[in-house]
DNA sequence: AATGTAATTAAGTATTTACTTAATTATTTA
DNA sequence: TAAATAATTAAGTAAATACTTAATTACATT
């Protein structure tokens, strides 16, 4: 997974905004896009880069699709993260 | 500090990259353009986009400007992914 | 099978982003 | 004080981004 796709990804106010409300259930397409004051096309726009950069799955169920937080790809940005605390080299 | 700030001046490779390189030290504007094949004003930019969010700090000395990490930001992200952990509400 | 609902894909657009080269500012040194 | 060096600011541009509405696909219901 590349690190830079997770960080465009979750730079964005409404794509973080949908993972804070995935925090608390699974959610259809419809009913996240209830949260927002934008189009249900923009919606599914984010939804699709979220699933690109794993942040999110989707599993269908009849007409509705849920979404859901895959918590192990926040690990990566940890790991990133982590990396500035502790290589200090050979000081 | 916004969070998505933070993640949007992430989201850059040579950004990543200048980070990456003053985890070693402190290291000069002209210095730091030196591992890049990109004009000077470029990395400049970039720097800035570094400052304003934090992730860097800069001190002048004669002519030259020397650039250095700020850590402490990083932890902003660990709070942040941190959440996603441990905040499973009440199941 | 026809109609309705959920979701996505397609196409177009305004704004933002990451660059470039040219010009400017600040500092050092001959 | 003039010339050289370091860095930034200014101005312009191609590509990427975040939206929009219209059209399409998939499934459910009558």
């Amino acid at each position: 997974m590349a690190i830079g796709e997770l960080f465009k990804a979750l730079s964005d106010d409404n794509r973080r905004k949908i993972l804070d409300l995935l925090k608390d259930g699974d959610l259809t397409s419809g009913e996240i896009a209830n949260h927002f004051n934008m189009s249900k096309p923009g919606i599914s726009q984010h939804l699709n880069i979220l699933k690109n950069s794993e942040l999110v799955f989707s599993h269908k169920k009849g007409q509705y699709v849920y979404y859901s937080l895959n918590t192990s790809v926040v690990q990566d940005i940890m790991k990133w993260a982590i990396q500035f605390k502790k290589d200090k080299g050979e000081e």
